[in-house]
DNA sequence: CCAAAAGTGTTTCCTTTACACCCATGC
DNA sequence: GCATGGGTGTAAAGGAAACACTTTTGG
């Protein structure tokens, strides 16, 4: 197969596409960049931003560009990574489409910015997404469960959780993003100590942070470090939170 | 971008093809099956096998149809799964091409069937891969570094490593097995325990292996047992065995 | 009986867990 | 002083590592 000369009438042709799954915390809250559709197949569902890959774009390129063109993110604050590939035949009515999907975490999105067109841009609550009401474009229903999955996994033994935040924090700040992000509670002390015994995960800046209105000690304040692995692990236990 | 109306020359076209990486176990050494390509670019360097997806193919299948040209082994004994894709403009000098990179483990594949055509397929020890003394086609030598760490990295926590064996395995075969992946060398005792505390991870099938000719007790015999997911994980440690 | 490989017991060490306690700030 | 959250001490429980020991076979 591979062994043929190239002709371009000797190969199926397809459409290459990339998705971007958004993901950013909001007030301790877990959210998702999602588009509202305004046209074509699915019209009014949510989807993923995305679009063609260029003739001579990389294909990390293509997701970054998408990922700028909703966000106005600078790169170094950003964690962008790949998650999959989907090509089922059928998941777009009007043509083959094979999409390769990326997960991304930036610092506190609130409002997208608004593309020139009308398009209806929002960043949803991951809860909301996980409870299925949500009518979902394609196949990005299945893309957010592996992308949430897989950043959730992925938080246990890196340190992508600290671009969730665009400078320094408080470990209690970075302790509230793994909550949010685990639906669970983890213990404050057992969860300070952890991350100090890993040296170089987080780097002091020597500063604290104003305490907050309600009085308390005020906290150091930490940035990623050199080092970007968890050993051992951080452990994710049952959800306790509401679940409402 | 994604919401204009398609027209087949409205987009940019891309080749989409797979490639499997095909791991084995030949006498506690783990190999790879790799093809010595006879023309185009990269001839006679080494390449990963795969091919064109066809227009109405998916993915997986794509794969699983590359894995059973080269194999033979039934459906049931494979453990294949998606690594990555794979799609720098650079990455094939003919035309615009991304692949699609899948995983596969398969039992005890000595010589890979040979296709009708003079293609040179061999299982070659994933060691003499990793020195960098071969000459390999494409970007299959990341595809190849990237595959061989995800394995390394699933078989601490799920079974996939139970997909080198055919049928009922002994645990010293399936220690072998890490051991010869990791490059490392595992307490027999201590392993034997891990496996044993993990109720459901192996199913014993009441039947004992043969003592070998040199003597010794005859081990039990088990096979993957439902639970596919080890926790807490197996832990590599530094190799320790010959690294020659 | 001896060699060899399978499998179990036991001790030591280290990590996690739970929870009490001290520290530093605003009011 | 008191409330509030930040951060540390500490003891109990659990798993992993090292290694001695028992079991079951072939010669």
């Amino acid at each position: 197969m591979t062994e043929k000369p190239y002709d371009p009438h000797d190969y199926p042709p397809f459409a290459v596409t990339v998705d971007v799954v958004i993901l950013t915390m909001v007030k301790k809250t877990l959210k998702i960049l999602l588009i509202q559709r305004g046209q074509g197949p699915f019209r009014d569902a949510w989807a993923l931003p995305g679009g063609f890959v260029l003739p001579d774009e990389d294909l990390g390129d293509a997701a970054l560009r998408e990922l700028k063109e909703e966000t106005n993110i600078s790169d170094d604050a950003i964690h962008l990574e790949q998650l999959g590939t989907y090509g089922s035949p059928e998941r777009d009515p009007r043509m083959r489409v094979v999409t390769v999907a990326y997960w991304a975490i930036v610092p506190n999105l609130d409002k997208p910015i608004g593309g020139g067109d009308a398009r209806h841009a929002e960043v949803v609550p991951v809860a909301e997404i996980e409870s299925g009401r949500l009518r979902l474009a394609f196949d990005h229903e299945q893309i957010l469960i592996d992308a949430i999955e897989r950043m959730r996994s992925k938080m246990e033994y890196t340190n992508v959780a600290t671009n969730f935040f665009e400078d320094s924090f408080t470990v209690s700040e970075f302790r509230s993003a793994y909550e949010a992000a685990w639906d669970t509670e983890l213990n404050p002390g057992n969860f300070q100590r952890k991350l100090q015994q890993s040296a170089d995960f987080l780097t002091p800046t020597g500063e604290k942070s104003p305490s907050e209105s309600s009085g308390g000690r005020p906290a150091d304040l930490y940035m990623a470090g050199p080092e970007k692995d968890l050993s051992p692990p951080l452990k994710r236990s049952k959800p306790k939170k509401s679940n409402k």
